[in-house]
DNA sequence: ATTGATCATTGACCAAAGTCAAATGAAACA
DNA sequence: TGTTTCATTTGACTTTGGTCAATGATCAAT
């Protein structure tokens, strides 16, 4: 029993929404590696994240990947195709054991567009993923790799903090690598600098540090936002 | 005299909207390299590019730069912060010649907050913006600096076009060269490697060629969408 | 035409990240 | 407990793009 209710994007639903919710969204558990669409595909259902992670990407003909995004827990994805034509604008593929629920992307739609709360919900979550792109952009043309990996340490790290930080990270480290934009190779040194120069310890997917500041000072040096980070993706 | 009623994101609008644009919205023109307003600054206003270039940039405390967008007539800036704190998310400044319609961002926050067809013109506006940015991403991680560049030069040219094409660089070779996340002799050197591959030819900002097809086959290659580009951004 | 100012190109060199191949480690499985 | 599989690390080397400095080109204004 899912309670829609309490999810920020749908707050201020009226009670057809959620009985529509109720009657047609349903909850799939989805083992690592599965596919779940392919970029092209007819856009029937976008999801939302209940546990797990999930990878969205790209590919060209060559089979090189881009990843669009990984998403975590309160995520939504597959629901820009509501906009446009009715094609995902990419795969999605679980890089975890996850749990979804599933939902008719027509029920979302209908109510966007009778509902003016739903589709100010929908615009505020639009705005923040745009500047979370915007950011992304920034750090990969100013932030080399050790300074990306320690902002991506630092945002999965809570900010307000003052103490010692341990930090595990949620998924493969190949994976946080082409998430970064780098390969697995060069991941791997990254990081190695990235211990030398600020102190850090590293146990498998463990890292620890006494506090936050010599990584903030490292990788913050390189980004045009002031620490903390004001724009942490809130969960939708 | 605007014809506000004309352009896309505004269509649906009631004419309490319209009567305040007539009212408080008016148009600007700039000289080359004005500052429009600085990241940070309370957002009062939104624009609207009518004639010219404006970019919009981030730069770290060193006085290191990165592009976010730079845009042509038709498209607005300024309206994000409205959906989140009231502040800009980055800087803007003209880069030619430029002429601007600067509106109240409080007349579209009202007409998007009671008026469902606005608030859905800018979903859609926004969902294109997303797409555009992911391609973005895309770009940097898996083209090389002239395939960057060819991808610009194909996205600047009318795609159905069939025999001989003459391109025109809109700004600064500089300007190019930042917008695509590369140093200006990167560039310089990149051109001159994407002459060489493509047998395009080169005077000064313009560019010849007999047709697409060579630049097509060089970078879409690396890149998961298919030529022609459907995702172009259609004028807002 | 001459002078600046700015933009653009080129050369020489350097640093960062990618590639390829091999070695190591760690988890899952029979 | 071995065995397999896959993730990770490391080494050696290459490629790409960045940096610094100098030179050309262009354009506007005198």
């Amino acid at each position: 029993m899912t309670d829609f209710k309490h999810i920020p994007l749908f707050k201020g639903g009226r009670d057809s929404f959620f009985k529509a919710l109720e009657r047609d969204a349903h909850v799939q558990t989805i083992q690592k590696g599965k596919i779940l669409f392919i970029h092209e595909d007819p856009a029937d259902y976008f999801y939302l994240v209940q546990e797990g992670w999930v990878k969205l990407f790209r590919e060209t003909l060559d089979g090189t990947q881009s990843i669009v995004d990984i998403l975590p827990k309160g995520h939504i994805f597959g629901e820009t195709s509501l906009f446009e034509n009715d094609l995902y604008p990419y795969s999605a593929e679980a890089v975890e054991p996850t749990k979804l629920i599933q939902i008719p992307i027509g029920i979302l739609k209908t109510e966007i567009e009778n509902n003016n709360k739903l589709a100010m919900n929908m615009l505020a979550s639009m705005a923040r993923y745009r500047r979370q792109q915007d950011r992304e952009i920034e750090h990969r043309t100013i932030q080399n790799a050790p300074q990306r990996i320690g902002c991506f340490l630092l945002r999965l790290a809570n900010q307000d903090e003052d103490g010692p930080v341990t930090i595990h990270l949620p998924y493969d480290k190949t994976l946080v690598a082409s998430r970064l934009g780098m390969q697995p190779e060069t991941f791997s040194r990254a990081l190695a600098k990235l211990k030398d120069t600020t102190g850090i310890r590293i146990k498998g997917a463990t890292i620890e540090m006494d506090n936050l500041e010599q990584l903030t000072r490292y990788s913050c040096a390189a980004c045009s936002s002031e620490f903390p980070c004001k724009d942490l993706a809130a969960a939708e």
